[in-house]
RNA sequence: GGGCGUUUAGCUCAGCUGGUUCAGAGCAUCUGCCUUACAAGCAGAGGGUCGGCGGUUCGAAUCCGUCAACGCCCACCA
């Protein structure tokens, strides 16, 4: 048949995707062999393929496919993660458009909103993974909210409740005022920024006549005094707050403000007499020494507060503004009020200073342009002590190996300085925590609540609890939902159903998976708490392997986003240089560990490989086969050529072992372009129009499987192609579950290939001759072997074929 | 303020426990080639005091110290 003559992807890949799909090809069942099990970093359900994914999922493919190869049942388990903060968001923005508010809605109305929209663009992201080649066993996929997922993972949080790992707490938490909801200390990205210090007035109550000062100077003391009387100056970033104040600190071994001691203080504005207090957490050196005191939104101030006794005054709404706690801005927001007050203070002349000043704000992680606010209140935390502790001897021992083996350090860091995980959210996307509120508790009261799965159940334990007197009317499930990523940690067990039904055949093979890989950004949200759930519950790793990708950048090293533009469209690049020609140009671009600086041409060059290979494959299928001999020559190129296959496999594999992924596609690429297109071929090339012996092509054939199948995990689709044009094949037959089983490289083969590599550099030799001389490749030239060289050129009859290197020996 | 990492050819990177695969690869560049699979190709060539300084050693890109630049992570200094 005819080929065309050049190699057009789209097609090909479309038809061998669904080959593969109609053949069950991904698929993978608990058998004899050794599992291979890869659980997909799940993608937020609502989102759409970004050139990071590309990454990741190429990578994962790869080492999937390479497993097959190697004759292991792999198993690529697909899903998607409800993403909650994010994809209710998304859904509150819809709903906005719509003119509809959250609020005005039931929790029932919401969700059916919520589900709709899941539905409507869900598992977009899946499809286009296929677009790619992920070899992902469909029918496995999974969604963290979809029944089994559910139920494994309130199942997990009554277990911990019961283990006394997950309490009720009120502590300062970190709140995102435009989600409404609290995060986790993880969820909260702290950023420099450009702000200003301001020095504020507040004047010293009934102090008229300061008597000493010149002493009081001398001692050190700095006394600020105007007409209006004495002052101390505090120095904030936050003037907005000052309606929260409650006392002014100072360190009392600070000399500038002693004079302060015992005198109480007017809060500008607002008027409020607030004492001085205090404490050695004040730094004499940072501003003027002089500390506001705003219990209720700063956690340094929440201390202070507590351990001096201060009330505390919440200023702000849920939303982020004023409260009708303050006596003023009541309503407004908390940015708006920041400009009013700067204005108000230095027209009521109680500004003394406004400085420059560059320090961290904290953000939501998931809403990047909200400031998070410190903020009081009651939530559900896991204990993280006993977590660390079962969490650190696996990756610190090399039970779980890291690449690159940085993160170790990272990892350590983090798990010995663990805080405690908030793991509640004021959302209704999610799984809803379940406990149960016995909603006649008097006001004031401590609250009364029990962990159930069930109602029912809640019932039983609430009557055990607080007494027979309570119904099943007086219970109310708590309006919280989890964490998200309270599902996640268990994404590699209950994938397998290893939580609803411990034990079971599917856990008991594929867990541990093989290698997770995913970005060094989520090592603390997901990679150390899936090796925590992982211990707790079926007291092994979830993984044996975790391989680091770098973040996708453009070829300046700008992070890929939206707002800059750079980021390519993966689809289009698919469509443009074929999914074969991105994954190459991806794998080129990412050495392991490093950040990927990504570049079109890139693909390009995976593209021009393809067509490469095609050209080859062109070639060969092209000779007429002739019943003639086979010329020894034939018969040591093909020995040099398998000698060099054996050589590159076991480097490949090598590489393999250590993620090293870029470098193992280099060797395969080499050894296609240089070894076997550029010097095999040549070599086994008959003249033009003339046939060649069978044994020579059939052994090429041979060799062209075998190259096939060692590029294919990183370009599945040609190399299918190729296969089934190699050699006829039986419906169903696949490169995809076939095997290559070579013998390691021999002394032999290390000979051979030596000597060969002789022959090349004298070959390569006389074509830089032939170039500086100006001669013509079409004129024959008479090769002189001089002296007694070890190596026989005549062996490797280098005068045949090779283009470029007619040369005739003279003995 | 702590911790980690990086610095080798124009670009992206490899160089393990110091010594003939130590100065390498791909891309880019330059020069020839429309040679009969492939011009999305072939052949050839040029390019680096291995961040600076100091030390250990017979010998250092490699080990130690120090400085510098860049990057990342963590941390409650208003």
């Amino acid at each position: 048949m005819e080929l065309a003559t050049k190699y057009a992807p789209n097609e090909v890949e479309a038809k061998w995707y669904q080959y593969w799909l109609d053949h069950k090809l991904f698929s993978s069942k608990p058998d004899g062999r050794e599992p291979y099990t890869i659980v997909i970093p799940p993608p937020n359900v609502t989102g759409v393929l970004h050139m990071g994914h590309m990454l990741n999922n190429t990578i994962q493919d790869i080492l999937v496919r390479k497993a097959r190869l190697d004759g292991r049942n792999a198993c690529w388990v697909p899903g998607t993660d409800h993403a909650s903060i994010a994809t209710e968001a998304k859904v509150v923005n819809k709903l906005a458009a719509q003119g509809i508010k959250k609020r005005d809605l039931t929790r029932e109305q919401f969700l059916e909103h919520a589900w709709d929209w899941t539905h409507e663009h869900g598992g977009i992201i899946l499809k286009q993974l296929r677009r790619l080649g992920a070899s992902c066993d469909w029918d496995r996929t999974a969604f963290t909210m979809d029944e089994l997922r559910s139920e494994s993972v309130l199942k997990v949080f009554c277990d911990l409740y019961d283990k006394g790992l997950i309490y009720r707490g009120l502590r300062m938490v970190n709140w995102d005022p435009k989600a409404q909801t609290v995060l986790s200390t993880e969820e909260v990205i702290y950023r420099d920024e450009k702000s200003h210090l301001f020095h504020l007035k507040y004047y010293v109550q009934d102090l008229k006549d300061l008597k000493d000062v010149k002493d009081l100077e001398a001692a050190g003391n700095i006394v600020h005094k105007d007409s209006k009387g004495y002052y101390a100056v505090v120095a904030t970033t936050r003037p907005e707050t000052i309606m929260g104040d409650t006392a002014m600190c100072i360190n009392p071994k600070d000399p500038k403000n002693q004079w302060l001691r015992g005198h109480k203080v007017i809060v500008p504005l607002v008027n409020r007499v607030i004492p001085v207090i205090e404490d050695r957490y004040v730094d004499v050196e940072f501003g003027t020494g002089c500390l506001k005191v705003t219990p209720a939104h700063d956690i340094n101030d929440y201390q202070l507060g507590k351990t001096h006794n201060l009330e505390t005054i919440d200023i702000f709404n849920p939303d982020g503004t004023i409260s009708d706690q303050s006596p003023l801005y009541v309503g407004m927001d908390r940015m708006e009020v920041r400009k009013q007050i700067t204005k108000d203070l230095q027209e009521a002349g109680l500004m003394e200073k406004i400085e420059d000043y560059e320090n961290k704000v904290g953000y939501s992680e998931r809403n990047q342009d909200t400031a998070v606010e410190p903020r009081l209140c009651k939530q559900w935390f896991l204990s993280m002590k006993h977590m660390a502790d079962i969490a650190l001897p696996p990756v610190l021992e090399g039970k779980i190996k890291f690449y690159p083996t940085k993160y170790v350090t990272t990892y350590r860091n983090w798990l010995e300085n663990i805080q405690d995980w908030c793991i509640s959210r004021q959302l209704w996307w999610g799984h809803r925590i379940p406990a149960w509120f016995i909603t006649t508790s008097p006001e004031g009261e401590e609250e009364r609540f029990v962990v159930a799965l069930t109602k029912e159940e809640a019932l039983q334990k609430a009557q055990e609890k607080y007494g027979k007197d309570i119904t099943i009317d007086m219970l109310h499930q708590d309006e919280d939902a989890l964490d998200t990523w309270f599902s996640s940690w268990l994404w590699p067990i209950s994938l397998f159903d290893g939580i609803n039904n411990p034990g079971n055949e599917e856990i008991n093979y594929y867990y541990p998976t093989s290698v997770l890989v995913t970005g060094p950004d989520i090592i603390f949200f997901w990679v150390a708490r899936m090796i925590m759930a992982g211990e707790e519950y079926l007291k092994d790793v979830p993984f044996r392997n975790v391989y680091f990708t770098g973040i996708v950048r453009d070829e300046i090293g700008r992070k890929m986003s939206k707002s800059l533009g750079n980021s390519p469209d993966p689809i289009g690049l698919i469509e443009k240089y074929g999914a074969d020609g991105v994954r190459m140009g991806m794998l080129l671009a990412a050495p392991a560990g490093n950040d990927i600086l990504f570049k079109e041409d890139l693909c390009q060059q995976g593209a021009a490989f393809c067509n490469k290979i095609w050209n080859a494959f062109r070639l060969v299928k092209g000779w007429e086969k002739a019943d003639i001999a086979q010329p020894e020559a034939n018969q040591k190129a093909i020995a040099w050529m398998q000698a060099t296959i054996r050589t590159a496999v076991a480097e490949i594999n090598d590489l393999y072992s250590k993620y090293r992924l870029n470098e193992a596609l280099m060797a395969a690429f080499k050894l296609f372009t240089d070894e076997f297109s550029g010097w095999y071929l040549e070599m086994i090339k008959p003249a033009y129009q003339a046939p060649i012996d069978a044994a020579t092509l059939q052994a090429t054939l041979d060799i062209f499987e075998q190259l096939m199948k060692i590029i294919h995990p990183f370009m599945p689709f040609i190399t299918e192609e190729l296969y089934q044009h190699i050699a006829e094949r039986k419906e169903g037959e696949s490169i995809m579950v076939s095997t290559l089983e070579l013998a390691a490289p021999s002394e032999a083969d290390a000979q051979l290939i030596a000597q060969f590599e002789h022959a090349k550099q004298v070959i390569s030799g006389v074509r830089a001759i032939r170039q500086s001389k100006n001669i013509s490749p079409r004129e024959p030239l008479t090769l002189e072997v001089i002296g007694n060289s070890q190596f026989s050129i005549h062996n490797m009859q280098v005068g045949r074929p090779l283009r470029n290197c007619r040369c005739r020996e003279k003995e």
